[in-house]
DNA sequence: CGGAATTCGATGGGTCCACCAACGAAATCG
DNA sequence: CGATTTCGTTGGTGGACCCATCGAATTCCG
């Protein structure tokens, strides 16, 4: 510390890992986004079609718990999908206040194609990096995530 | 490929690097943001300072090549920045469609302490690696912007 | 030289994503 | 029961990015 040079302000600025990270993963969102699009799908609806997949039909509340999402924005992104036909709201009999949401075959098979073009769009990302690498990389960035999810 | 598990589908997106870069950016990006608050400047306006402190007056113009951002973001930004005494326009008078942009003596102390501000935040996010981890993951993570920065 | 093309600063409009505030309806708690 | 909480929904805010345009000033080129 204080060797803080303006000269070289923006320059340190750029070096720093809050700086890459954003970087990389705006270069990533891109990548995905732009894959993705060809299935018609956001990156927001890609997530909650996977989430609706993975855990069951499950009331929108627990969605909001399970991704970190704003409850408004599921409003939003449930319709969407079930305007595609890849999922479908119906009231939770057990529970009046809840709908029960679930993937249709569709969803499941768009989920599909889109796990692939995801997954491709990530090799794009990692192009220069060997395969020992990615795994590096991806193992620190784990444990950044982790250690951040338990504060 | 072709071992898309559809049960698994929401802990595989999670498990991408353009995921976990996302969420890693976010919490950086929060962590300087709030560190920056202290000083009531928002990251794109410590960016805008840091460049125009680095590259001694420059034309808006140059500034949204440099840093990449949208002119019509710039123009506010300057705006904020002027209005906060920290850089000041003038017309350049040799181009006189340019405005020469340029730091303030107290634009450039207020930079002074964003710098160990968000080197503060950085090492807060980079706290759960070692220093070794930390190098490996910048080093990582340049090469994947830099191969970016060239296409 | 003089007209055409370009650059500069600025503005308006639009998308996408994340976040906060509040509400009626329905369930649960005490 | 009544009070509280939960659920789905709607409202608006703000940041980051992109596209198009516009008048003024400069540069290019015939």
């Amino acid at each position: 510390m204080a060797e803080q040079d303006n000269t070289r302000a923006l320059h340190h600025i750029q070096s720093l890992p809050s700086w890459l990270t954003g970087r990389v993963a705006a270069r990533g969102r891109d990548l995905v986004a732009h894959a993705l699009a060809g299935e018609g799908l956001r990156l927001s609806q890609h997530a909650v079609l996977a989430a609706v997949a993975e855990h069951g039909p499950l009331a929108q509340a627990e969605l909001v718990r399970r991704l970190e999402i704003d409850p408004k924005d599921v409003v939003g992104l449930l319709n969407e999908l079930g305007d595609k036909g890849l999922v479908q709201r119906r009231p939770d009999p057990r529970d009046r206040r809840k709908n029960a949401v679930s993937a249709t075959p569709e969803g499941l098979s768009t989920l599909q194609r889109c796990a692939a073009l995801a997954d491709q769009a990530n090799r794009e990302l990692l192009t220069p990096l060997s395969a020992a690498e990615r795994e590096l990389l991806i193992t620190l960035l784990r444990r950044l995530h982790h250690a951040d999810q338990a504060q």
